[in-house]
RNA sequence: GCCCGGGUGGCGGAAUGGUAGACGCGGCGGAUUCAAAAUCCGCUAUCCGCAAGGGUGUGUGGGUUCAAGUCCCUCCCCGGGCACCA
């Protein structure tokens, strides 16, 4: 009987869930190992490929951690609260708690078709009340600790979704979901004091084992710039500015303050202030698109004049959008001569350029390199490389009482509210716009109440607004009839600590039991997409260490390695007219591709897998044609983890018949029956399975799983044809086969090689050192650096012996050849290199 | 514009500075079969050549080295991120 995954896999699906097999244990003197998956949104579609081949790193090395040892701890959950439930329930009247819960029911379903290794006693989900309310506590402690705050601040505003988006929902000006343009508006929100723990996210991203382009992301998002800040005083009015070039302070010819400045109120002259007004106006009213879109520099003078603290001169006060009111002062220093922006704008209002470091031509360009400092009093002919020049201003500026040595961020506090349902309700009670206080742990949680209506009501009030009967409380502590507030919490605050919550995740008394984070934590495999790297990476950052502040957890940073899995695309074929053909009417001919309709010649192109596109790999048809098994492998063999690959039709064919050869290494006959035996292995079967040891476990520690596909590939094709029997190697290969594809191993290692109990806790098999190593090697001959001859040697031949074997190899006689050898260059293993004249 | 990645056969991809193309797809040829499917075996970078053999080859041009896909510099192309952050 052939290879059959429709009769295996569900069996051995089920044995582990009867036996609880993948079950985290509680002794927490074991060595522990937890690896972690970026859980999904549970959307209605289902899974597509991407998610098991995102998932499939964590579980083989969870597998092999098992193997080795280790108490594993790998979860799997849901981050479920979201926009497209509350879309469903906005178009179709299905309320999310039920369309989320028939989603989670499908994703756990085909989860488990998949065969991961989850520990499923720990499933969580963001939207259900025993966890949200840990998400709502953690608010009110953020919130004690000084760290969420009410403000009025600019925030994205989207007319057409009538809410508030955060940054990292907001491309280009526009809306992620739906692309609807976005504004800019003033409203109260509440916002989480990230720029607190701006130095450390930065410094502690040096002790975290991360992808350096990761890294580098979040070192730009959180942009630390050392420089100063220098007073200019304006008829009395200080007007503080924020430079990283202090040293260009004497070529500070004018100043400009972004529109939304609150100076600029007083420091307007009357004549300018029509103008002031109609430009802050236009400002406001401009979506980011328009802005961004327009780079031509605009602005208005406010009539003020400021005294430049080092030339003493009076120079001009503007207002323009260039400046931003967000970073630094909201007022900057304008120095023409030595800013790109600065000069474009003097240009444009025809204002005065003064080199003041010299190597280049002000007049033409700004010269924003290194050069001496010129026109600038006392410093003149000082040198700004080393930013010696920097140091030296910034110290004379503290001296005079106008300036002082500061370092800001780009980073902006976040904005943590939506005027959305389907999120967590923000656990505080508020008396008109004042908030009273915050819930209490035993008041907690704050359920999210039925509703009719589902929409936003387009005025940024929440849908929650209109439920008064929940709104409205007679508070008990404060004997005052208060409101509940009625924003909800961003997708993004249940996923910043749900990895906490999966080693505590029944605990009703507490988020997570201290003892249980002490062990579990950190997490030592993080693996999720790159799309993560400056939104839930650098929340989930910082929400561990205001935990830690508070004396909830030991570790600065939650994730101690992380790696990125790249994502799947699918073949999109395309008609001459450019119209999309989905794949039942494509024909392959002779390279070609053609619709089977009309014979038109198709183009082939790679792209994201997307419903409108028709190239969604279903893993529920994989898994049923081939297995889930094959599927994992061919996700593996793919290509590098990281990167984005095709997902193609036949690689999946190959992977599976890949895994019928290897049942043929373990099963002969009709009747499949088993082939070992204990016969003695022979020298070259031992080796070739030491060097697999060798390879498949040191790929799967750097997560190179297609290398250690193909190194799978080899040893059965050669055992296959060595006829290897031995129980001696065939055990191990069973074993080093289980991380990939474990419903076969676990078959193989029950029905044919007699073990009961199951694969997973068997200890990994160790490859002997010197049995890894061939004792001879086929070594290149090169002459003159050209390969010419091959030569047979042992690994460790001394260059004598070397030199005579290829002197009398009949190639190398060949090119030698009324020439001598003026010198060999021969590296043990690895070349021998003949110069010869 | 700036900052990261990356360009290797028809395709996905392998290669601690040491025989480029492992493994797989596709293609070609063969075995098996009444035939097919399935399975198995062989060949498959490219050019010249009947062959033996030789030339050329890792985006481009240069450099370092006995030896470069790998290190350095120049440019081109593709992907991603940031985008008036003073």
């Amino acid at each position: 009987m052939p290879y059959d995954h429709r009769r295996i896999e569900p069996s051995w699906q089920e044995f582990w869930e009867v036996n609880q097999t993948f079950k985290a244990g509680e002794d927490f003197t074991k060595k522990k190992f937890y690896a972690l998956d970026m859980f999904p949104y549970p959307s209605g579609k289902g899974l597509h490929v991407g998610h098991p081949a995102s998932y499939i790193a964590a579980d083989i090395i969870s597998r092999k951690r098992r193997a080795e040892g280790y108490n594993v701890l790998h979860p799997m959950g849901y981050d479920a609260f979201g926009l497209p439930a509350e879309q469903k329930a906005i178009d179709e009247g299905v309320p999310p708690q039920q369309s989320t819960a028939e989603a989670i029911e499908n994703f756990r379903r085909q989860l488990k078709m998949c065969g991961f290794s989850y520990d499923w006693s720990r499933e969580i989900s963001t939207a259900a009340p025993d966890y949200y309310k840990w998400t709502q506590w953690i608010f009110t402690v953020l919130l004690e600790r000084g760290l969420a705050y009410e403000a009025e601040a600019f925030v994205n505003w989207c007319p057409a979704l009538g809410t508030v988006l955060a940054n990292d929902e907001v491309i280009d000006g526009k809306s992620e979901r739906g692309g609807h343009p976005v504004e800019r508006k003033l409203m109260k929100q509440w916002t989480i004091k990230i720029t607190e723990f701006s130095e450390r996210l930065l410094a502690d991203l040096d002790t975290i084992d991360w992808p350096e382009d990761t890294k580098l992301k979040q070192k730009d998002r959180i942009g630390k710039s050392q420089g100063a800040e220098i007073d200019f005083d304006a008829g009395g009015t200080k007007i503080t500015v924020f430079t990283t070039r202090p040293d260009t302070i004497f070529g500070a010819t004018y100043m400009v303050m972004a529109p939304e400045h609150p100076l600029v109120e007083t420091l307007t002259r009357p004549a300018q202030r029509d103008a002031v007004k109609a430009y802050q106006a236009r400002t406001a009213s401009m979506s980011e698109i328009d802005r961004q879109a327009n780079k031509q520099k605009t602005g208005v003078d406010t009539g003020a004049r400021a005294i430049n603290p080092a030339t003493l001169q009076a120079i001009p006060v503007y207002i323009a959008d260039y400046v931003i009111y967000g970073y630094g002062t909201g007022a900057i220093m304008a120095v023409p001569g030595h800013d790109e922006r600065d000069w474009a704008f003097a240009k444009a209002m025809n204002l005065p350029i003064v080199e003041v470091i010299s190597g280049g031509d002000v007049q033409k360009e700004a010269h924003s390199g290194e050069g001496q400092m010129v026109n600038s009093g006392p410093f003149n002919g000082t040198p700004t490389a080393n930013g010696q020049a920097i140091g030296q201003v910034t110290r004379w500026l503290e001296e005079q009482g106008a300036g002082r040595a500061k370092t800001t961020f780009k980073l902006r506090d976040w904005t943590f509210a939506r005027q959305r349902y389907w999120g967590e309700p923000i656990p505080v009670l508020k008396k008109g716009d004042q908030v009273v206080r915050a819930l209490k742990a035993e008041e907690l949680p704050v359920i999210l109440p039925e509703v009719e209506r589902y929409a936003p009501t387009g005025t940024g009030d929440s849908p929650l607004s209109v439920v008064r009967s929940w709104v409205e409380v007679d508070d008990p502590v404060t004997g005052q009839k208060l409101e509940r507030e009625t924003h909800t919490m961003p997708g993004s605050a249940g996923s910043s600590w749900y990895f906490l919550r999966y080693c505590d995740p029944q605990n009703d008394r507490a988020f997570c039991d201290r003892k249980k984070s002490d062990y579990w934590m950190p997490v030592d495999l993080y693996v999720g997409g790159s799309e993560h790297a400056v939104g839930h990476l650098l929340y989930a950052r910082m929400w561990q260490k205001a935990l830690k502040d508070a004396g909830y957890v030991r570790d600065d940073e939650p994730f101690a390695k992380l790696r990125h899995q790249g994502m799947i695309t699918a073949f999109c074929y395309y008609d001459p007219t450019g119209r999309i053909v989905p794949w039942a009417k494509v024909e392959e001919r002779g390279g070609k591709f053609y619709n089977k309709d009309n014979g038109d010649e198709l183009s082939q192109r790679d792209e994201k897998m997307s419903k409108r596109k028709g190239n969604v790999v279903n893993p529920d048809e994989v898994i049923k044609d081939y297995g889930a098994d094959a599927m994992r492998v061919y996700l593996c063999f793919l290509g590098p983890l990281d990167q984005s690959k095709p997902w193609v039709p036949q690689g999946i064919e190959a992977q599976a018949t890949w895994l019928k050869r290897l049942w043929r290494v373990f099963f002969e006959g009709e009747t499949d029956t088993p082939r070992v035996d204990d016969s003695a292995p022979t020298d070259a079967a031992t080796k070739l399975l030491h060097k697999t040891i060798k390879k498949v476990s040191e790929d799967i520690e750097g997560l190179r799983l297609n290398t250690a596909i193909s190194a799978l590939h080899v040893i059965t094709r050669d055992f296959l044809s060595m006829e290897v029997r031995s129980r001696k190697l065939l055990e191990p290969l069973a074993q080093l086969v289980q991380p990939f594809a474990p419903h076969i191993a676990e078959e193989i290692w029950k029905r044919g090689l007699g073990h009961e109990g199951g694969i997973s806790y068997v200890a990994w098999p160790l490859h002997d050192e010197a049995l890894a190593k061939d004792d001879t090697i086929k070594m290149g001959v090169q002459i003159l650096g050209k390969t010419r001859a091959e030569i047979e040697l042992a690994v460790d031949a001394d260059e004598a012996t070397a030199l005579a074997v290829a002197q009398a190899n009949k190639d190398v006689i060949r090119y030698l050849e009324g020439k001598t050898i003026t010198k060999v260059v021969y590296k043990a293993g690895k070349i021998l290199n003949l110069i010869i004249k």
